[in-house]
DNA sequence: AGTAGGTGCTTTACGAGTAAAACACCTGCT
DNA sequence: AGCAGGTGTTTTACTCGTAAAGCACCTACT
């Protein structure tokens, strides 16, 4: 009764290993209501063959992803950050982003400069190799993210963006503060 | 010109975070065509959110997900697995599994058998505890995902479950077997 | 002015995953 | 039978992230 997709989908969506799985626990736990994990399950696994997929590129220019990710905030930002605006905008802990930001330093991608009127906070900036390095990968990304899309037709491509958003919203908004 | 979702979608799916990184992006590189960020980017933030707030439960009954990941597999399979099968399983290393089999078999979880034919198998299966854990932790996992996906109704679940499954195909399909 | 409390960042100690090597065992060829 | 090569699992050495403590600095109250 709990209005989920258990409806049916007669024989669609096979063969993926979700629907396997999903199998499985349903002839083990008749009584569950599955249907939650027809999609959370996929969010799951194509989150993680994604990013196996994309972290190849990224290896062979010397970055793990979340090295990428920090120095593609710099990027699409535009201007300065501190620590905690990267720990923000990377959805990382302090402590990550000071060592990687230090190792990104060492490798000459990014500069610091220490704040005038608040000595605590440290500015951060692209070099210009740490800018050059960012466009020269994100074009890679993006043709390998076509391509995996290339399947779907964009009106499809359209419904899964919009539904993923209204899936987000719905995550972002429940989960802004939650208790630990 | 890549048909691409750069349709437009007037002014939908606003105030998720994705969104304003994609506009960020196009600011700065308004040649590139960011439509597979719509995607891909809510895929990848939709499963960090997820893991974080699923994590919460399997915490509080001392467990990581990795670990529920494998004695799920236990459960849902109903017979024994190899060290090796419940590796392709929970797509995790050897290693991995190797240490964790370890951790729970010490905590009374799971039972491990030799194999007669060939010793170098071993045959892993749940003690009771570990299926009357799995069994307690699993319909808190679903009503929190119920929860969660409560605020779409049965038609947009279907369709995003379905969109989804399409995605999850030709993600398998393609890295079913990647060159390193 | 002096100080208590908060904030921003870094350091430390540790836990967990990985890749590569090591190990133990099986299988098929000669 | 004996051994070369393959397979299943574990061990080792290392990397990386985290939580918690630590440090330096700012701010606001008295």
């Amino acid at each position: 009764m709990t209005a989920s997709s258990g409806a049916g989908v007669p024989g669609a969506t096979r063969s993926d290993t979700v629907a396997t799985v999903v199998r499985q626990w349903e002839a083990v736990h008749p009584d569950l209501d599955t249907g939650p994990m027809e999609i959370i399950g996929r969010v799951n696994r194509c989150a993680a063959l994604l990013q196996q997929a994309e972290d190849a590129p990224l290896r062979r220019a010397g970055l793990s992803r979340p090295e990428f990710d920090l120095l593609g905030a710099l990027r699409r930002t535009g201007h300065e950050l501190t620590p905690g605006d990267l720990a923000r905008e990377t959805f990382s802990s302090g402590a990550a982003v000071t060592k990687r930001v230090k190792a990104l330093t060492e490798r000459g991608l990014v500069e610091r400069r220490g704040d005038t009127r608040d000595r605590r906070v440290a500015h951060l900036r692209l070099t210009d190799a740490g800018r050059d390095l960012v466009d020269g990968l994100l074009p890679e990304q993006l043709a390998y993210e076509t391509s995996v899309l290339s399947g779907m037709d964009p009106a499809e491509q359209d419904g899964l963006a919009v539904l993923l958003s209204a899936l987000l919203g719905r995550l972002e908004g429940r989960l802004g503060a939650p208790r630990p």
